[in-house]
Formats: C-alpha cells, structure tokens, sequence
DNA sequence: GAATTGACATACAGTCTGTATGTTCTCGAA
DNA sequence: TTCGAGAACATACAGACTGTATGTCAATTC
C-alpha cells in the first residue's frame, strides 16, 4: 500500500509548513514590519498554530531572519543574472547597482532588509548574511578593481562597505518617492571619482 | 512668602519630570535599545510613575522620538564646533565627518540613531529629524561645493544622502570593532573622488 | 505490532502597552 | 482667603503578545 494521498511521510509534512510559515511570514514582514505582525497573524495566514511555528523556530526572530536570508539570497540571484562577466570595474559597480536598485524596488523589500533586519538582527548579523550573498560580489569586484589598478589600492572591506551602505540608501530613498535618475547619476558619480584613479 | 523648596510651580515640576524621563530614556534606549527597554523600566529609572510619562508622552514612541532629537542635536553640535569657517569643501567633508565618527563614538549612540531610530521612526522621519542638524549642515556645504565648482553639478539631495549614508555606515562598522583609520581612508577616497571635479 | 519519536495542537504564565479613572496640588478669581 | 477648576500626576484595568509546558496523534523503528 503506497498511501500516497491523504497520508504524507513526516519529511513532507515538515517541508510544506515550514513553507508556508516561511510564506506567510514574508508576506507579512514586508507589508507590515517585524513588530507589528504578530505571531499569531503568521500562523493563521499560514493555516498552522503557533506550535508549529516554535515547533520549527526557535522564536520570532529565528523565523524573522529565515526570512531575511531568504530574500536577501533573492536580490543577490537578481543582480547576479543582471551583471555579465568580463566588464571594466566601473561599469559593473554600475550594472549591478542598477540591478540592486530594481529588485529592492519589490514592495517592503527595503524595510525587510534595510530598516527592520538590521535593527532586529543587528548590523553584525546583516552584514554575515550580505556577505554571504550580494555583498561578496561587490567586495570581490572591488578588490579585482585595486589588483587590476582601476582603484587606488584602500581597505576593500571598508570601501564596499561604504558603497554598500550609499546603495542601500539609495533604494531607501527611492521606494520613499524619490527620483530614482537622481541618485543613479550621484551613485555613478561616487563610483566614477573611485575608479577615475588619479595618478 | 516664597515656598520655594517644598513647593514646586507646576511648570518647574512639569520640566523636572519631562528632564528625568528623557534622562532615564536615553540611559536606557542606548544601553538596552528600543524594544528590550519597557516603560515600567523607564519610569522607574525617573523616579515617577507610568501615568506621568503618558501625561507628557502620546506613547512609548513619541519619548523615544524625543529621545532621538535630543542626540541629534548633540551630535550636530559636535560637529559644527569642529568645523571651522573658510575651509575648502573637501576638507570640511573630512573634518566634519572625523567630528562625526568621534560624536556617534559615544556607547550606544549608533544603535539609537542609525538602527532603532530608522526602524521605529521611519526614514522619512529621520531625514526630517538629520534635515534640521547636521544633514543641513552637509547638504549646505555640498551645495556651496557645487556653487564654487569644487563638485561637478549634481543632485544635491541625493548625493548628500548617499554620503551621509556612508559616514554612517562607517560608524557603525567602528562602532562593532573595525578599524577607523581603515574607514577613514576610504571615505576620503570618496570625497577625493567626488570633488576632483574631472574636467 | 509495540514502543518510540517526530510533528504538531492546546493551555498557561508572565509581561507589556495604552486607556480610563481617581487623587493631590497649584493657580486664578471672587 | 477660600473656592472652584484644571494641571499633574498615580492607580487600576483591559487586551494582546511572547515563550513554554504539556498533551495528542500519526509516522517510524525495532
């Protein structure tokens, strides 16, 4: 007997709550904020009870940041797809900026990962998950552009981090109704004056 | 007679218990943060009781909004003592941002003003609260670059809140062990590249 | 197929926020 | 100078939320 329909191997059964915790946890991280959705809200949009989100998670938080890690490796599968290889330095920063632009423009995004993360998570936590994500992408391409010379030799961590942080900003001010063209042309011209090595 | 110690006027009683509140608030929300901070703590850090700090404050987020302004202005008043008139812009961007990094060196200031303080308050409210110290004061002297020529023409608004961005981020970092010198480098790097105006 | 373990569901304790009500003191007017 | 009104709080309360502890039932193991 294969008791396929009704009857699901626990494996399964584990699998498709914790996706659709992790489901409706995003949607409602992103359209609400981290301290206004309750848990109680998750569970019942994810049709479970919060046993079995304590069951899966160790807290709130622990489910919080499965969130964040996920929609963090999202933005980085964006940019990534967007930025092909073999470029100059400078027109990648671009090139992906731009990507990184367009996929925090996802409603609550910003929130998600640039208010409520890390000020839940804290900044050391962020910058863990970032790093293993969009932000290696921009520090590796920074430190070719110093080994190739297009950037004067600098603290490749500090300097991504910057540029980082002036991207995040950005995305920031834009989902808030700002001109997007207005700070692509400020972002290009950080970005030229850093590559635009001077003797 | 003058019933000056027993007797308090009701405005002198009102200020001592706001002074104490905020006091107590900003001991607290540095030390704890925002959300691990209750008001039962607070208030009896002050001395007084829930129903003063309701009677002065709509809510737990109106203190620590006040809270917020208060450090603000601290830190923008730290900077402008160190930023002298009559300074090229790109030294002013260096020295005012050295002022910076050392005012947001105080414990716990980092937390209160660049994680909790966007995420409780919004960006927008921050930006409000930034515009009226010492965002000004950067936004202004960004402008007066521009004006001399000393910065190719740009979105002003953008630019300095991409550069304000990083200096925060710079603090941040320092605040959570890295090395100043490291991030000092790097945002020169920017604001050399930024005002090298190319032709 | 009996025992065990995983995957939850239910019940509970403690805490917090905001509000509503009560009390004391100050202040201006009669 | 006293009396009413209104600050300036203090106390009490209602509702909600988080994390834990316990109970249950199906899946797995032996």
């Amino acid at each position: 007997m294969q008791m396929k329909s009704t009857r699901r191997s626990n494996r399964q059964r584990s699998a498709e709550t914790r996706a659709a915790l992790l489901d409706a946890a995003r949607r409602l991280f992103t359209e609400s904020g981290y301290a206004p959705t309750s848990t109680p809200e998750i569970v019942a949009a994810a049709g479970v009870t919060r046993g079995a989100l304590y069951h899966h998670f160790a807290d709130k938080q622990a489910l919080f940041r499965a969130v964040v890690e996920s929609e963090s490796e999202e933005v980085a599968r964006q940019i990534e797809s967007a930025s092909g290889p073999g470029m100059a330095i400078r027109d990648a920063l671009v090139v992906g900026g731009d990507a990184f632009l367009e996929a925090m423009a996802q409603a609550g995004r910003t929130r998600l990962l640039l208010l409520d993360g890390p000020a839940v998570l804290g900044r050391h936590v962020m910058d863990e998950i970032d790093d293993a994500h969009a932000g290696r992408t921009l520090r590796e391409g920074i430190a070719a552009g110093i080994a190739l010379g297009e950037i004067p030799a600098m603290p490749v961590a500090a300097l991504s981090a910057i540029l980082s942080a002036a991207f995040d900003r950005a995305a920031l001010a834009i989902e808030a109704g700002a001109d997007t063209d207005d700070y692509r042309l400020a972002l290009a011209a950080v970005i030229d004056g850093i590559t635009a090595t001077p003797g």
